[in-house]
DNA sequence: CGCCCTATTGAATATAATCAACCGCCGTGG
DNA sequence: CCACGGCGGTTGATTATATTCAATAGGGCG
């Protein structure tokens, strides 16, 4: 993590496209309520390219990826640069961004792909349907979930634990979308793996090594195939670090 | 951590008391522009009782914490109980349960509170202001930041600066209710803390001593005073573990 | 007054970081 | 076409932060 990820070229790269009228992923949009036309035109961000930066003002939209994948990336406190998050095929960017004035986070396009633009600002929701604002809500309060289970990961799991939970995300997400469970891409590096999972891209190395001699899974280049999904799902419910329970607390 | 937290008295401490109409609060609600009346009546909840448990159906509310404070406390994928968060006094509760039918998690009052329920769905929100929706985007969004933000410091930093992030988060929120910035009642037992820090208690106790010997706090069982807020802040914005940056990425 | 729970302290251990070297791939350019 | 250079990835040896286990101390409450 010393070294660099994969370079960003800092330029926008919208093509608009096809519209989303048309959008086979359409009904995904805000879950099936939304069938109204909400969405703009697609957008094209090629590989590397991001979609927006920290600090660009926001333009009071969030955005649907249709196609490809980004990879978010945050400042922490002393302005060092870490990947916060990934965003495959047909989730949502930007949802952190209601109502600040500059974006708290950047979009990095992992792969050639394809967003659409959906306003959330109070003009552009006047005369569309409630469903839709509702269907906002439901979005943000999962993505505060989203975020909470990887802080929770992050506090009292291994790096291992860490891995396996993140390929069964992958693996879950792939399958959401209708390809397999078990043989998929990794879109990013081996920094930015490291960078989400809080830990040095050796300890990811060394991790991948161990799992393969585990035959929990084959990696080649970045081509996974979960050979014992199963054992990686024991692996995240097991022993922590730490400490213990917080006894009745709940 | 492997000793218990407070002992949770597994009741509901619900006790129908003054109206919202007349909280000296209101305005805070969900931001200034909300001054419509949105909220129910106050509900008061003994310390260590908890206002909704994880697996409990959930009430298509929100909760805005009115006075006093809470603990958030969700299970890992093993099952063991963790505080994901803190809500102090003008801070909402349970912004991460919409649209499920199951709580996610635990409120804990931390001492003797009071909250104001505030009903998210359909039906109640007829008649009202869409104002009122709007702040909730606001809000949830801002709660997304803030779980990221947490993530971002268990990725990247020493439990040090976890604990001077935390003590200056908790300063800042005391200073926006108009209390002192730099003497304050820590609300929460040291196995909370660490628990949410993601660290063990030993370990909390050790940072308190070497932090009282450079002088940044005095700490006597849960008395507060920051000695010296700018060295804290120094040392939360100081170098980091897990490698370097992710080079320019952004 | 004494018990229990929370907090603290100490010594040994472990997971992951750090530093450094090396390898293999890929695109570039001679 | 092949050599070069850069980047992403891997491996090794050492070190450090924080865990674990264990024992003790201090406060609050009955």
């Amino acid at each position: 993590m010393n070294d660099s990820p994969s370079p960003v070229r800092n330029v926008r790269q919208h093509t608009e496209q096809s519209n989303c009228e048309l959008c086979v992923h359409r009904p995904l949009c805000l879950g099936a309520a939304a069938t109204e036309r909400i969405a703009g035109p697609r957008i094209r961000i090629e590989r590397n390219a991001s979609l927006f930066q920290l600090g660009d003002p926001v333009d009071h939209c969030i955005y649907s990826v249709r196609s490809g994948s980004f990879k978010i990336v945050s400042a922490a406190p002393h302005g060092v640069l870490q990947v916060t998050g990934f965003a495959l095929a047909p989730e949502f960017l930007a949802l952190n961004a209601l109502g600040l004035e500059r974006q708290p986070c950047s979009a990095v396009a992992l792969e050639d792909s394809e967003v659409c633009r959906i306003s959330w600002d109070r003009q552009a929701f006047k005369g569309r349907r409630q469903l839709l604002r509702s269907g906002l809500h439901l979005l943000l309060s999962k993505e505060i979930r989203r975020e909470q289970h990887t802080a929770l990961m992050l506090r009292n799991t291994h790096a291992e634990q860490r891995l396996a939970d993140l390929l069964l995300s992958l693996s879950q997400r792939h399958a959401a979308n209708g390809y397999s469970a078990t043989r998929f891409r990794l879109p990013m590096s081996r920094c930015d793996l490291a960078s989400f999972l809080g830990v040095t891209a050796e300890c990811i190395s060394r991790l991948i090594v161990k799992f393969k001699r585990r035959q929990l899974f084959d990696l080649d280049r970045r081509d996974v195939t979960l050979l014992d999904p199963t054992a990686l799902q024991q692996l995240v419910a097991g022993q922590t670090p730490p400490g213990g329970a917080l006894a009745q607390a709940a």
